[in-house]
DNA sequence: CTAAATTGCGCAATCC
DNA sequence: GGGATTGCGCAATTTA
């Protein structure tokens, strides 16, 4: 997440190898799924041409064709792998969410900041208002006007 | 993300089924990897109990071993998906940024306001100590205080 | 009911 | 070697 810079060589082109996944997709809390005791084995079926509509075996296009399903240690990698998949996906989320949180609030302080410039705002066109009206009067003042309009010089 | 009301009754225990997936993992672009004539055959191996590591077949809970992955449908249909899923995961994505950079934006004009709110403050500040000044000033002429302090009344 | 959109999950490659 | 990320595909569910 804060660290994108590598170009990021997306391999394309595995193997071409054709996997068997246990995928028991059930497993609603953790892991455990797997250890349901029903180990699909993973072995690779040849893949049957009466069974399959066509098309026998692949291309034959397998350079490595080991990684050994069945080793024990790499059902522990896998596991593993898929802790830290889902830990890593919980935190993006989680992140997603504070941000989203975060957008919320900036929106509310903002109002708020908004509000209290309204305010001073309006304070201030109040206050530059009886200045205003304070300088008519010095004027009326220091010009003694030759009509009577003013009714009378509030104070000074 | 906007609509996350329904308990979503979270599956736990699909069928407990492994199913073979083509997996090519290939597919640089985008599908076509299916396309590669290498139809992995869907038929679900036993399982064999020696093989496994003990308990031979599961529950025996499959109610639907079909889903023909041979089906020309099928594929169809989870081209389709394949693509759907793309799609929502790039938007997904791209709504993620736009949320940073709402964020971004917001904190900007904060600060934006936040300046704006000093501003006004000093203004007014200025405006509250002329008043008082004068304040003063009316005060010393209506009362003419006993010391010299006042250099002179300004006006008035 | 069909089709698209979402979502959880596992795999493998790659990063670090 | 080993956790963290990421692209991708599958399948179930949810929406439209």
């Amino acid at each position: 997440m804060s660290r994108p810079p590598q170009p990021k060589l997306i391999t394309a082109e595995h193997n071409g190898v054709s996997v068997i996944q246990s995928q028991a997709h059930a497993a609603a809390a953790s892991n455990a799924a797997s250890l349901a005791g029903l180990q699909q084995v993973p072995q690779l079926v040849p893949a049957d041409p009466s069974a399959a509509g066509g098309k026998a075996a692949p291309p034959s296009k397998m350079k490595k064709p080991s990684v050994d399903k069945d080793s024990e240690e790499y059902r522990q990698r896998r596991e593993r792998n898929n802790l830290a998949v889902k830990k890593s996906r919980m935190r993006s989320k989680q992140k997603a969410m504070d941000t989203q949180q975060r957008v919320n609030e900036l929106k509310e302080e903002n109002e708020r900041l908004e509000a209290k410039i309204k305010l001073l705002s309006k304070e201030l066109s109040v206050l530059k208002d009886l200045f205003l009206e304070h300088a008519h009067n010095l004027a009326d003042n220091v010009q003694p006007p030759a009509d009577a309009t003013s009714p009378a010089p509030n104070h000074c």
